[in-house]
Formats: C-alpha cells, structure tokens, sequence
DNA sequence: TGTCCAAACTGTAACGTTACAGTGATGATA
DNA sequence: TATCATCACTGTAACGTTACAGTTTGGACA
C-alpha cells in the first residue's frame, strides 16, 4: 500500500501475473466494481456508454469471470456432469455420445465434467454425490432403468437432469431415447420380407428399459408377420463378444435353427456373423441378420449385414439440451424426445 | 441474530436445506471456523482430542468442503482437464483413455473435464482457455507432434501436462507412449516369417509424432529383412473407411502387389481385409495383415488378422498419474513411460 | 513472584463475484 | 419552489475457505 497518491501507477492492471477481474477493469475504467460487473452483463440502470467502454475495456484486458468466485456468490456451477459406467463395451458409443454433449455445451457457459462408476459400486453412488456436493447444475444418465433409483432420488431433490432411455415410473423427466421398438418392429419385418420365418433376437440386458421396448417391438413383428421365435437365452449384448458367439452356435445347430436374427448392437452383430460362419453357414444366404449400428463401419466391415442407423451424437446432443432447459426450469413433458429409426439399409436380397 | 442464548436451539446446523460448512461444525463444537478447517486437514497446533471429535461431528453431518471456496481462496481447482479432438473416429480408443484417467482420478481430490475443440479450431484455442482461466490445475493432450505449440505454450506457462505421445523439441515434459517403432518393426518380421517379402503400411497420420516412429520402425523391419515396400500414397488410419478400402483395392490390384500390410488401427485393418476380399484374394492366404487393436474385438471379427495389443486403458491411466505428479512439483524426466508392445497374435500360419 | 515459552486456539482479512440497499444528480410536475 | 421520480452509479456484505497474526492458558524456570 505504498505510493498511494500517485495516480499515474497502473495498479490494478494486469500486474503481478494475476488475470485482471472486475476491479482491474474497475480502476481503468474509474467505476465501481458493481458498475462494472452489471455493465458487463448488459444490466439495467447502466448507461449505454458506459457499458460499451466498460466491455470495450474488459475485451482489451481479455477478463474472463473467475468461476469460483462466481460460483461460490451466485451457487451456481456452471458444470454439467455426465454419468458414466465404465464397464462399459460397447463400441464407440460413449464417445459419440460425450462428443455430442460437447457440441451442445460448446455453446454455452457449462463445462463437461465426467463422473464415472463401475458396476461393483452403487449406481446411485455417483448421483448421490454429484446432488450432495452440488457439483453440476444438471447430470445426464444413461443405462435408464424402467423403475429407476436415480430418477427417483434427483426428482425428489428437484434436482436438473436428463435420461438416456425411459422410465416407467409415473414421474414426469427430461429424456431422450431411440425407439427400439420400431426398431425391432421393422427389423422384423424386414426379415420376414426376405422370407425368413424363424426369428431369434440378441436384445440388451434386462432391467433397462430399452430391453423391454425392444421385445415388444420384436414380439409385435412376430405376431404381425406370423414368423416363429428361436430363443437365444439369457445371452444379451453387454455380454462377452465370445459368450455370445457361444450361444448362438449352438442356436444355430439346433434342428429348428433361425434363418433370421435382429440384433441391438454392432458388436453383437461381429459375434453373431462369426457365429454363423463357425455353424458353415453364409450370411445374407442362409441368415440375415438385422443390427443397429452407431458408425458406418459395422456395415463396413460386414457388408451383408442389414443395418439401421442409430445417431449417439445426436443422443448427446439432445440430452444436452435438455438438461440445460431443465436447469433453465423448463417442464420436463417439453423435453422428451424420441429418435425415430433411419431406414433400413442392406445388400440387395440374396 | 435474534435468541442469541437460547443455546439449545441447534442453529448452524444442516437447517435452511444448506449444506453443512465450517461454520456449522465450529457451532456445535464450540470452536472457532479456523480451528475446524486446520482439524479436518490435521495440521500442527490442535490438539488430539479437538482433532478427533472436530472429525467426528464432520463425518455425522456429512461435511464436504466446498470447492469454490478452496479454489476462490487458495486457486487450486482440483480438476485435470482432457483435451479431445471430436473429429475422431478411431473406434473406442477415446473413451478406453477416458476411462483409464477417470479410474486414476477416482481415489484423488481431481475430478475430470473434458475440453473438446474440432479440427475446424486452433488446437492450441482450449489450451489456451484453460491455462488463461486456469480452470484445471493440469491438463491431458493428445496427437502430440514432435514441434507441438501446445507443450510448447504449456512449458513456457508453467502449466503442469502430461502428453500421449512424444515430442522432439528439446523441452523435457511428462508423457506416455506405446512404442510404435517395436510394434512396426515385430510386425514385418512377424510378416517376413511368414515368407511375405513386399510389405506395405497404412499408418497414422503425417504431422504427429507415432507416425514417424511407425514409418522408422518400418523401415527398419524392410532393411532387417530384406522385403521391399509398397506404398499406399497418401494414406492414412484417421480417413473414411471407404477411401482406406479404395486406395487399398488398387495398390492391391497392382502387378506388383503387397502380400502383407502393417495397419496403425483395428478400424483401417477393417478396411484393408475388406479391400482384400474386393480384390478377389483371400486374408491369411494370400496377404497377411498386421494391426494394432485396442480391443478383443478386433480380432474376434476377423480372426484371420495379426494382433497387436495396444491397451489405452493404461495410457489413461499413466497420463492421470504423470500430470497429477507433475502438478506436485515432480521432475518431468521421471514421468516418461513407454508401453512395450505385448506379442503379435495371429492365426497358425497359412 | 515474575518471566518466558509452548501448546492450543481464535479473529480478521482476503480470494472474485453479485444482491441489496443505498446516494446524488437531473429534470418533470404541482 | 418544493416534491418526486428516474437515471446512473456506488459501497457493503456475504458466499466458504484458508493464511496470517495474534491471544489465552498453563506450566517450567530463575
């Protein structure tokens, strides 16, 4: 506090390797610290000059609001939190899905913050703390389960979030999801339309809600079609690329084998077509399989497949967008979302 | 600060829905803020006793400190920040690092942003936000090149990285690699045991740092072996698959024709198998291919392709630790780690 | 008895921001 | 000329934390 008197000194400025905050901009400009931080938010009861030289000024100094001190006044954090398991093996997927959320928040004040869990611990563990702790303004879950603890709690809490999948629980939420049921519907059809008639289905684990759309859809096709269902088990797509290839060489060596399969992920399409060529049999010839894919290159690899595009970026884009218009205090029945299946894409009938 | 002495009345406690503070366990201990903030961080001068029972009250209340006033007071922001390029397409890769760091995070104070930007950018624009704002104590890049302004930027600042993938530039900083040079070179000597003698390779991009270390390597396999070098022009892993296929099929329909490849990514390996079949050849028979993969998958589709397993997990992992060492103060020199290639796997020989 | 020291604890200020309750001008109205 | 409203701006306090500079207590020592 030396020097006091000497005006001429640019105290305040962007000395002493400091970042310059409202009062450096304060003291270039001879305002108060108030003045300055509602001239910089476009408030009223603020001159339309000085607002100009205060944000002209603020540019030149290149401020930039220091988030802690914003948060800690104002409460509000600025972060959306994704909640991930990372368990997790399903290819690409989460990528996509993280850099749609990206695009969505590049826009916007929010950073991306990712709270990832592993299927040995709690799934409401990371929710638990992201509330608690107010970590993010909003979070974003996947893995919905129709009557699902997470959903519960944070709607209790009037805490902002968003669902990848539905729930089925009586309580209004953001979410988006695919549907899988029209997905499995046209799958089937698609299948019977090449003649096929004996149908089995490689769905996603139960207990999430997208399991369930997804038999309805394919149980639906079956009885609009007339076509006849060859169970693979207990074998779903979260499960080991070599399990599943396991099983439906058996399947597929049964006497009353499928000659179509719909399928719920790319990979599990991979395992499926090993497992038709283990069992000597030719895709697209003696089996069509049906997949969803998330980039173009399961087709790619196995042009024989019949695909059906299903866009995560997309997802994430949206999810985004929702939680954020749910923060903003948007009703939550404006902020649902459903994508509809692309077309169905494959080689022409063999 | 009315009923000042009505001393039952359990004020300062988790009442008005707010969280508990220091404030709320100095009221019921009878201590003053700064003594519970030096109990909870067991520093010198509290007694035992106060430390245990000022532990104990934190624990029953559900203490958390909160983190925009440890970051506003003392600028530590305990957060690494992850630089992604969205335009990626390599497949899983991006989250098997997310998922490694994450997991290193897990037991630390640092949670995890992720600070996307596309091609379409400067990538120096993130890092250089989050250095100006500071708004990560440290941060994670990718698709180092061997003059990188962006480690260059952060040394110059300070600023505490970790970079998968080398530099060479003559600045000493934390990084993780897998040794692209070993995995090229086994793998021509993996192709030339198998009696392939004209060997081409798809590799990563030219610009970063692993392409040159494939290219020596591979090179070095050619000189090793004797075999000679068919080029696939200008080429590389991050383009569409459909292009790696087109290039492929007519490097591969050329008189003198490759017999094997080396391939930087399971996704271009992809590509070429499906380049070969367009050729009318026959994977394992008549060309042999060689690939990184970066999960079982890879190899479970196609399993007539040589692997190589190159295990990001790990990366993320390693990088997670160097940059949070680095953020102590530790020497960058002790913070370099390669990832020797594990063994070439493959089908019996054809 | 007085001095000194260490141990254990405390109050104040500050990090950067914004909500709130002002304060002076200026000009319009009665 | 007094009153009042409006405009443009300001100071203070507070969010939760920690660094720093104390203060109190009790005992050891001369």
């Amino acid at each position: 506090m030396a020097m006091e008197d000497s005006s001429e000194i640019d105290r305040g400025g962007t000395a002493e390797a400091g970042r310059p905050t409202l009062k450096t901009i304060a003291f270039m400009t001879g305002l108060g610290v108030t003045t300055v931080s509602r001239a910089l938010k476009d408030a009223p009861d603020i001159g339309v000059e000085t607002k100009k030289r205060v944000q002209l000024v603020a540019r030149q100094v290149g401020y930039r609001p220091n988030r802690a001190g914003v948060r800690l006044r104002t409460g509000k954090t600025n972060v959306i939190s994704l909640v991930l398991n990372t368990d997790e093996q399903l290819m690409g997927f989460i990528s996509d899905i993280i850099y749609g959320v990206s695009a969505e928040l590049a826009n916007s004040p929010y950073h991306l913050i990712l709270t990832p869990y592993s299927s040995r611990n709690d799934p409401m563990d990371p929710v638990r703390y992201v509330v608690e702790t107010h970590s993010a303004d909003g979070i974003i879950i996947s893995q919905t389960e129709p009557n699902d603890a997470r959903v519960r709690y944070m709607s209790e809490h009037g805490f902002p979030f968003a669902t990848h999948g539905r729930t089925h629980m009586g309580v209004e939420h953001p979410w988006h999801d695919f549907d899988n049921h029209a997905f499995a519907l046209e799958a089937v059809k698609t299948l019977a339309a090449r003649g096929r008639r004996r149908l089995a289905l490689l769905a996603p684990p139960p207990g999430y809600t997208y399991h369930q759309h997804t038999r309805d859809g394919f149980a639906g096709g079956l009885a609009e079609t007339g076509a006849s269902e060859a169970s693979l088990g207990d074998t779903w797509i979260d499960q080991p690329v070599e399990r599943i290839r396991e099983r439906a060489l058996s399947l597929l060596r049964e006497g009353s084998r499928p000659d179509g399969l719909v399928c719920s992920s790319g990979t599990g399409a991979f395992a499926l077509a090993a497992a038709i060529e283990d069992a000597g049999l030719v895709l697209g010839r003696d089996v069509d399989v049906v997949t969803k894919q998330s980039s173009k290159l399961v087709q790619m690899v196995r042009r024989d497949l019949i695909v059906v595009n299903e866009d995560f970026r997309l997802a994430g884009r949206e999810l985004a967008r929702a939680v954020i218009a749910s923060i903003g205090g948007a009703d939550a029945r404006g902020l649902q979302t459903l994508a509809l299946p692309g077309a169905v894409e494959g080689p022409a009938r063999g």
